[in-house]
DNA sequence: TCTGGGGTCCTAGGACCC
DNA sequence: TCTGGGGTCCTAGGACCC
């Protein structure tokens, strides 16, 4: 049976929910991540009409202010975000029971064997682009293919408010026709790589034997683009849910030096961390550190504990133990980070310490906190140390 | 221009075991 | 005394994505 893949992209998204919940920002440069004066901020959106200025994604925030004065600069309100993302993704689900969502502004509908319920995809399409303007007041662009590599490539081939069909067996002559850079999951380095071998276009890229890219560019990434350029690129809808990790990571205004600052970030980065792993009632026995320095050098260590994290304070030491691991002396720090790694759902039995010196305990004072905390979002029980740094 | 924050997946090497 | 082959788990770094 033949496979039908929508891919669904919010356009400009972040922008485009801030142009449209206030009416004056309409037409206008709108760019979403800093506003002028934060020194290490980068751009997450930036909207159609600050494109034409050459602002776009992950430009500093300084570049993006020099090339667009006049742009009106937002911070930006994830939580909100994700709010209006998920009324959408409510809407995908109407069309079909199988919606993959990839980020917060993009997913993947199996619309497989629905052509008898809908009526020709195409059409379909566009009565879900119209269902979503109605209800939102915004425009996505839509990918269909058999492929759902290819959908996510025709997505992007018009945009805004696009609509582009890959009928099935146009995959090659779609993907033929496209620039290099369009190449999805062949980022900056590979781009290079490929043009230092003469494969500047994805033509010329067809033109090579699997052996011959698996040879310069290992199994992996050989594979990849021999199956890629072809539109055979496999991607699986029902990806198997595996252990993931949490984290959570600043970049410093100014570079750190002082130990006092230093621990503070480190146990707040640490509170975030074990908080969000009270919500999704996981734990995990790998914790890891990051460190980059004011030259932007970065280092990561970690370690695999026999036993689970066991609280807040707990996950902190370790941290902290593992940041003394590798921190060289006076040097500034730009950023820091900690994550949670491989973690589980804490139904799964574990093995328990030998001796409990009160960790249960804490650990349940902590879930009581969590809990208080999610019912009172506006008072916000942070440890002593917090406290007096705020002051 | 001077490079965010949240993730996933891959690679290569080492330890350890059978 | 020189030295296999496979598997699993762990660590550090890197590519890539939105």
């Amino acid at each position: 049976m033949a496979k039908v893949y929508f891919h669904v992209d919010l356009d400009a998204f972040f922008a485009s929910v801030e142009q449209k919940e206030h009416p004056e920002y309409k037409g206008k440069p709108v760019i979403i991540g800093g506003i002028p004066g934060d020194r290490r901020a980068v751009v997450s959106t930036a909207s159609y009409e600050a494109r034409k200025y050459g602002v776009h994604s992950a430009m500093p925030l300084v570049q993006a202010v020099k090339l667009c004065p006049n742009g009106i600069f937002i911070r930006g309100n994830y939580h909100h975000y994700a709010e209006v993302s998920q009324q959408i993704m409510n809407i995908f689900h109407k069309y079909s029971p199988e919606v993959l969502q990839m980020s917060i502004d993009e997913a993947f509908i199996d619309m497989s064997g629905t052509e008898r319920l809908f009526g020709p995809f195409e059409k379909t399409a566009m009565k879900l682009k119209q269902e979503v303007f109605e209800k939102t007041g915004l425009t996505v662009s839509v990918g269909i293919s058999s492929s759902m590599y290819v959908a996510k490539i025709a997505s992007g081939y018009r945009k805004p408010d696009g609509l582009t069909f890959i009928p099935e067996g146009d995959e090659e002559k779609f993907m033929l026709s496209l620039p290099l850079e369009k190449l999805w999951g062949a980022g900056t380095k590979t781009q290079e790589r490929l043009k230092k071998c003469g494969l500047k276009t994805i033509q010329s890229i067809y033109e090579k034997s699997l052996n011959y890219l698996i040879a310069i560019f290992g199994e992996n990434t050989g594979t990849f683009l021999y199956e890629s350029v072809r539109g055979n690129k496999a991607m699986n809808f029902y990806r198997e849910v595996k252990n993931h990790s949490i984290s959570a990571e600043t970049t410093f205004e100014f570079d750190l030096t002082d130990k006092d600052a230093i621990e503070s970030a480190l146990m707040e980065l640490s509170l975030s961390v074990i908080m969000r792993m009270h919500k999704e009632k996981v734990r995990t026995r790998t914790v890891a550190v990051k460190i980059r320095y004011e030259d932007f050098t970065t280092f990561t260590v970690q370690e695999t504990s026999e036993f689970p994290v066991a609280n807040a304070d707990d996950f902190f030491e370790r941290c902290k133990r593992l940041f003394y691991k590798k921190y060289q002396d006076a040097r500034g720090i730009r950023l820091l980070g900690v994550s949670a790694d491989n973690v589980e759902k804490k139904d799964v039995p574990v093995q328990k310490e030998l001796f409990d010196f009160g960790n249960e305990k804490k650990s349940k004072v902590e879930e009581a906190i969590f809990n208080f905390e999610n019912k009172h979002p506006e008072l916000k029980i942070r440890k002593a140390r917090l406290i007096k740094k705020s002051k």
